[in-house]
DNA sequence: TAAAAAAAATACCAATTGGTATGTAATATG
DNA sequence: CATATTACATACCAATTGGTATTTTTTTTA
């Protein structure tokens, strides 16, 4: 690895964990020169600007860490009960990239960014929308295999399936504690044996 | 009412505005004094700093709102799974005070403010712990009158409940239509059969 | 190894931020 | 009506912000 391309990555992996932790605005970008004892003129080299360097994060830390965690579990040939739970429970419990006490990264920063920046919004919805069609694509290959009953719309399921994960990841946050994730999986399991 | 008070009661009502669709840090006072066309004397007259105002508002604005759609309704000599889904429906379909686009006041605050400022985490702390303590009230007296199953654990249903409600929150605000909503009180509706 | 290009260091800047100091008008009170 | 207090107005400020211009060092390439 080229030692440009390590200062690089430093940035990004040390500006996540300042983003995640403070909040993307909080995060000044002298906080992220300090961090990685990186200047300003090799920042600058290396991103046009500070929102750029957001997309960057998002596109290289936390669209992969998405994709192993939330995607690729989906694609397996299991039933969709388990491998939804599982999903779900790996999610919340064995992803050391994610801390309770700071919630999900993407949707912190969904909340965060929203209303005033159309570029983050862009390309988190896509994040979103890949999670909810694979979703989707599980319970619907469930109902030819007979797992799944046939009368669920894997629509109405995908999206009750996403709103608890956010939801529960900012519970985590504002009571600091894994409890919540605990509880919540058990209800979870509860929900997805109706889908059986 | 005194024209003091209007004058307080103006800077609540417009800062809530724009923080509730801007967020609170991009939200300057400038932002403030501008909109409500009160000078800064007459702002740091009421409030000793930013975050009082901040907390004022999510005292004097958003817990009244709260009550009415969050915790009120729970009260009511109904049987439980009625009064949940009525609970659900009406805060996100009914209630005017807020917006899809915008998302849930509340929550937007938590995840911007839980991870650097404690003042406004303690006091929307206050508000999530009221509610699961009155949904909790809710289904237990359910489970008194024989509405309810015996065997559930209503802390357990209760943060399955807020997590869903934050979630399709922040859902509906990524996508921006009222359409996740509906989605989503159907699969409630589902959810909260189980606990017959 | 010299020139060119890439990478990084340094110094600087205008705009915005939350907040203060001080002055003045309005209102209440005795 | 005099005085005190409340309510607001104006001008200012230090610190921080994201970003730029310029120079220097390091690496690549011919």
């Amino acid at each position: 690895m080229k030692k440009a391309e390590i200062t690089r990555l430093t940035i990004l992996e040390q500006a996540f964990d300042l983003i995640y932790t403070k909040g993307y605005q909080t995060t000044s970008i002298d906080d992220i020169l300090a961090k990685t004892k990186v200047t300003k003129g090799a920042f600058y080299y290396h991103f046009k600007n500070k929102d750029e360097m957001g997309i960057a994060i998002i596109q290289e830390l936390i669209k992969p860490n998405f994709e192993h965690y939330f995607i690729k579990p989906l694609l397996q040939e299991k039933d969709p009960s388990t491998i939804l739970y599982q999903m779900m429970h790996d999610a919340l419990l064995k992803n050391e990239f994610l801390k309770v006490e700071y919630g999900c990264p993407a949707s912190n920063l969904t909340t965060e960014m929203a209303p005033w920046n159309t570029n983050f919004t862009k390309v988190l919805n896509e994040l979103a929308l890949k999670w909810k069609m694979c979703l989707e694509i599980c319970l619907q290959k469930g109902i030819e295999q007979n797992l799944i009953r046939k009368d669920i719309d894997t629509e109405q399921v995908a999206i009750f399936i996403m709103s608890g994960y956010w939801g529960i990841r900012n519970l985590g946050k504002l009571v600091n504690s894994t409890k919540v994730y605990k509880d919540y999986l058990k209800q979870f399991e509860a929900y997805l044996n109706l889908l059986k």
